[in-house]
DNA sequence: TATAAAAACGATAACCATTCTCATTTTAAA
DNA sequence: TTTAAAATGAGAATGGTTATCGTTTTTATA
């Protein structure tokens, strides 16, 4: 986990980008919340509590360069605000998201589901693809399950009373 | 063509909305320019040539309403703004979208790659799917030839300097 | 056709995520 | 240490979108 943090650093220095505390900081962050979604003020307010100095421009500036690096990616679910998602280390593109219509969850799909329709793509559409954005909206699996639940328990009830 | 504007008008009143000749104006602005993908400004500019009272709150208001009974697609290329696309007639979801890195063209493709993926996502993650946002980030078939061109020129010159 | 309530409208103020500006501080290499 | 370039923090500015509110339009009903 340490090793992830170095890693990063040492992109940025051969970038020739300096090393400052509040990049390290930021980075923290983002690798101790690896599983949620955040928002550029998320990051804020949870880089502050290990570096109460830091401005929030300078969040901002930070999230971009790990964007470019290539660290995160920049995604939006269409709520109004951009979020930061770290990408698994070495990974070549962006991850598959599953966003929950019913209680707004967004979970993860690590694997990659788009190799034969990327194929397809480039041959059918001669277009060179670089990476790409896939994002399911439904009812995630705990929000099926509650419905179920409640489904039996009405007719549960629908017995005892005829 | 014009049967497009009778249905989605069809739709309104069926849901008790309101037909008013500023919606009237939008939908038919939006179905000149499909094949492009625009924002509400656009939207509004192009609406104020026939209908030059309108208002841009209406135009939101209006791109809203049609978002809700799904005869457009709010979508988001991370530019800061949000675009309008209308859906194919009966389509149950959204298309997929070719972003190209080089000339910043947005290409359709309007078959639906993602059957068999969906598939997956439904089976291994327990996931209902109802809808799905697809884009592929890359170079489009224009800027290739561009550079398969600008190659040949370059070998071109270099035998006449030989 | 006249009436009236609900819905929709236009203008514009407010909101708020993000970017920009600029004076000050920090970094990293010599 | 010195120094130039890069980075920072505070807060102003920007710009897309939403909220407000008084007026107008729509549509159902009498
Ligand atoms: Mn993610
Ligand atoms: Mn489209
Ligand atoms: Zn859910
Ligand atoms: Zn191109």
């Amino acid at each position: 986990m340490e090793n992830r943090v170095e890693r990063i650093k040492k992109q940025l220095h051969e970038q020739s980008y300096k090393l400052t505390p509040q990049r390290e900081a930021t980075v923290q962050v983002l690798l101790e919340n690896e599983e949620d979604h955040l928002s550029a003020e998320d990051v804020y307010l949870l880089v502050k509590e290990k570096a109460p100095e830091i401005g929030l421009a300078t969040v901002y500036r930070t999230l971009e360069l790990l964007n470019e690096l290539e660290v995160v990616d920049k995604i939006n679910f269409g709520d109004g605000v951009s979020r930061y998602d770290l990408r698994k280390e070495g990974a070549s593109h962006s991850h598959h998201h599953l966003v929950c219509i019913e209680c707004g969850a967004v979970d993860e799909i690590q694997e990659d589901l788009l190799a034969e329709v990327e194929k397809i793509v480039e041959k059918d559409y001669q277009f060179k693809v670089k990476d790409h954005r896939l994002t399911f909206h439904g009812v995630c699996h705990r929000c099926q399950a509650k419905v179920k639940k409640n489904e039996e328990s009405a007719e549960a009830a629908s017995l005892h009373t005829n």
